[in-house]
DNA sequence: GAATCACATAAGTCTGCACTTATGTGATTG
DNA sequence: CAATCACATAAGTGCAGACTTATGTGATTC
């Protein structure tokens, strides 16, 4: 079940910095445990989870990996807010008011 | 650091369940507990891991007590989601829709 | 092709947490 | 006011998962 896949794997705050980290573009995993204070392994391991959980994808090139944002994941969360969207009206003002910020 | 309370609270999938459930509207514990299989302190304690998170709110009334989603949690997931709106395009205008649509 | 680099996997440890049973509390009812 | 109902809290148990150290694997460099 990849709903309880993606909800277990933010539920880590160390994965949130790694998921938030790469946000701001793609890398490697030896890029990302800069400043970080983060074993090899367990990187390894936390990007394992975040890619099962479709929130992170991979790609090789030569003998790095690279890192990047899978939308899938994103996607899937928002489907599953999607469907609370009736309590949503109190805050909707709040919640434009956000994206209208990003837009810049 | 309520981000994190929120993820927590939502990677039980017994507390997703719940969550649900009162998605359909308020209902009390006793409600709640029907057709799920949860002895009574087990959802006393996820109730209040929910309310923790500002998923759920409460309101005694009498000796009963009422719980229903609090819209609070929802806004924040949203507000986190919207941090990384860039990876998804399709997706933020069909939202910018959706609120246009609630505004009437 | 040997050494090294970037990363993955194995196996073990320890903490957090979802449950249990038992009991407490506050409101209602006869 | 005693009994009961709806729920909260306490304390203990077992297991998942976030780490560790050790070692394996696949690609690059000299």
């Amino acid at each position: 079940m990849i709903e309880n896949d993606i909800f277990r794997a933010l539920a880590d705050p160390t994965r949130r910095a790694i998921f938030e980290k790469l946000a701001s573009g793609g890398m490697n995993a030896s890029a990302l445990r800069e400043g970080m204070e983060i074993s090899q392994p367990a990187m390894s391991q936390h990007l394992s989870v975040l890619r099962n959980a479709k929130l992170v994808r991979q790609e090789r090139q030569g003998r790095f990996v690279n890192h990047e944002v899978d939308p899938d994941g994103l996607a899937l969360i928002a489907g599953w807010l999607a469907k609370y969207r009736a309590y949503w009206p109190a805050r909707v003002d709040a919640l434009k008011a956000l994206l209208k910020d990003m837009d810049q």
